[in-house]
DNA sequence: CTTATATTGAAAATGCATTCTCAATAGCAA
DNA sequence: TTGCTATTGAGAATGCATTTTCAATATAAG
């Protein structure tokens, strides 16, 4: 049967946190911090356990490799900083309906804004 | 110096035809489709060539490899048909800017719409 | 506490897109 | 046409994210 270990919670603790999309070297650097010697296998391990029972879900931010973020059940959209390459949550959407071309079938729809993040502007 | 050749010149031709964001192995196999023993490589190298003259641009869908297309110059986003896999460009734009959180920076953004086009859906 | 086995760390292996190597070929200037 | 060399095709090599392997370790049931 699953076990509880301190690798998974450590892994799961961090994303509560940051309360960020992460990506794989990232979670690994942050959770290392709290447990040296925790291998990137093990990051990726916890992922896919994680995506698969919806604890999790997976963010695509176009050039790059992919995110995650806990799973909030809530329509929201990205933007990604240039200075510091952190990827955050945008709540909120606008119209995109009016974009379809005339006989196309929208099911879906993803917007990334990029820029600078406020602690790169300030801070 | 730089010379004119015809797997250069078929790879344009392929774009201009298609008149949509093609990937590296559909410029391929279009292109081969006029010059059979066309390599991959020679994709790659023609890609790498008409990006630096600016000919053509990188278009970046989240989760997949990377599409290039012509170099309109003009604003503007892409469709994603889950059914035929091809990109499309989509004319227009909505307001975006109301989405930055408070204290970013907006730099630039990519709406990329996803369902099926009109030629999966009908014909 | 003991035991069965799920999980881990480390490194090797995989999968993939992309680039490079190199001998053969083809533009193009003369 | 000739000769120089940019370009090509084919396959090997690279870079990268991700997965797998396997012996060592740790969880949790009994």
């Amino acid at each position: 049967m699953k076990r509880k270990t301190r690798q998974r919670e450590i892994i799961k603790h961090v994303f509560q946190s940051e309360k960020r999309p992460l990506n794989p070297l990232e979670i690994l650097s942050l959770a290392q911090g709290i447990l040296t010697g925790l291998s990137l296998a093990t990051v990726y391990r916890a992922i896919k356990e994680l995506v698969e029972e919806e604890w999790l879900i997976t963010v695509e931010v176009p050039g790059l490799s992919l995110y995650y973020e806990i799973n909030h059940h809530h329509h929201h959209h990205h933007f990604y900083c240039y200075s510091c390459s952190k990827v955050y949550e945008v709540d909120g959407c606008v119209p995109v309906e009016a974009l379809t071309p005339k006989g196309f079938l929208l099911e879906s729809h993803e917007i990334i804004l990029s820029g600078q993040c406020s602690s790169c502007m300030h801070g």
